[in-house]
DNA sequence: TCGATACTCAACCTATTGGTTTATAAGCCG
DNA sequence: CGGCTTATAAACCAATAGGTTGAGTATCGA
């Protein structure tokens, strides 16, 4: 379970972890500001930030005493370039799926995984 | 951990599960044709679609002796949604991420999380 | 230099995950 | 009925996740 897309994954399983990307969508921060809103402690901030770290979603650097983090976004391209692929499934607003399944099929480049 | 959206990334985060969304996307299965894949026991396999089905992913139906697995997109919708917040930050193909960063501040409804 | 602040590392705890094996239920068919 | 196939349930196990506390490192500021 260590691949890239399902370290991003599970990266966004945890409600705590997405808030802080939402908040590091609005600008770079710091560790403490991340975790001001929740009731966790610093190191278990510092453990969540880790876990997006690896995943890629978040780069850390330092500026004096502050270790401000920054969201990058490539993985979530490629998280939501692998949802997309299903698109057409629930695009299908007349609930007709067989047409879509037909389309689906007819891909010859769709790398399942 | 046991929000709507957070099952269902933590339900993508498994290649196995992902390989076997893939196969239901080319229409519906029985639990021996999604596990045939794999070099897992059919216990897990019946193991992976329950958390599938957790997360509302798939639908399981009855049809003789067999359980055929439907996909159900309706949640990876959700998921792919809550990762489109993100589109103006990755959509940023110069690298000058301030420019939307404003944007995304000047935003009154992102419901974060 | 000393104290406060920001952050991380390490050890620990409990719950969950992903797999196993064994046992059980349900439906087909001879 | 009896045996085969499909599928799930339950108990178990090692590894991981998410939290804690305690200790340690690094930087600022007086």
């Amino acid at each position: 379970m260590d691949d890239g897309l399902s370290l991003v994954f599970a990266a966004l399983a945890d409600p705590t972890r997405r808030a802080i990307l939402a908040r590091l969508a609005e600008g770079p921060a710091p560790v403490t500001e991340l975790g001001r809103p929740f009731d966790i402690s610093a190191q278990a901030v510092s453990k969540h930030l880790k876990v997006l770290e690896r995943a890629g979603l978040i780069s850390r650097s330092r500026q004096g005493q502050w270790r401000p983090c920054r969201l990058e976004a490539a993985p979530l391209e490629r998280a939501g370039g692998w949802i997309e692929q299903y698109r057409a499934v629930w695009e299908d607003s007349l609930g007709r799926l067989e047409q879509e399944i037909d389309r689906i099929q007819g891909r010859q480049d769709h790398a399942d995984d």
